[in-house]
DNA sequence: ACGTTGTTTGGCTATTTGACCAAATAGGCA
DNA sequence: TGCCTATTTGGTCAAATAGCCAAACAACGT
């Protein structure tokens, strides 16, 4: 692996780690509906908030949301919704098992 | 977040973790190209084989790969494609992000 | 200015992950 | 059988991750 080749797998790992957590994944499912702040998305989870809040900044730094203040609340939605096909990347790859399973 | 939810989550997580390493990333690109086994792969990345050999586990474990015993040496090969497309998946949210940074 | 609500940060602990080495295992082939 | 090569497994250690709590911040309304 080349010095440019472990750059460039590294920058796609930096961004497949942020995706790597239930929650964060559950995270960008409910943002793909619409915007909600911390307090909302620490309800549905049922985390600790500053969990919540955690995870938001890992999405965040990965640039696959972006925050916005409005009033006394931090809003959050998907900066790019190209990260929702990875959703359907990762159930082909479920569906694909399954179907695997079913011929043995 | 109801149990079903959490379930499903989970779920893609456990995919979504496997892809979570540079490594694994490149392990998966090579395999695109064509089969490897466990000591051509561990040459070209150049770690312990030990430390391939987990990483092709985890792959395998994840149904992403597959392997197969030919003569002395294992081999292993895609079982589904559809994880390519994740690939451009993450390059798509890379390449976002500098589209984003280039208007600030 | 003060209290209230919403959010982030810091600190701590427990768990998981990733790397290497050494040892065990598996399959050829002499 | 015994050696050799390829691979996996187990142990150990360091680093990263995830969770919670408490404390710090920020912004609103009174």
């Amino acid at each position: 692996m080349t010095d440019i080749e472990k750059r460039k797998y590294d920058e796609l790992a930096r961004i497949s780690k942020a995706l790597a957590h239930a929650t964060r994944l559950y995270i960008i499912h409910k943002l793909d509906e619409q915007e909600y702040c911390v307090k909302e998305l620490t309800e549905m989870i049922g985390a600790d908030i500053s969990t919540v809040s955690k995870h938001l900044t890992v999405l965040k730094n990965a640039g696959i949301i972006i925050d916005k203040k409005r009033g006394n609340c931090v809003y959050y939605k998907l900066q790019c919704r190209c990260v929702l096909s990875m959703f359907s990347c990762l159930t082909n790859v479920i569906d694909s098992n399954k179907d695997k399973m079913n011929f043995t």
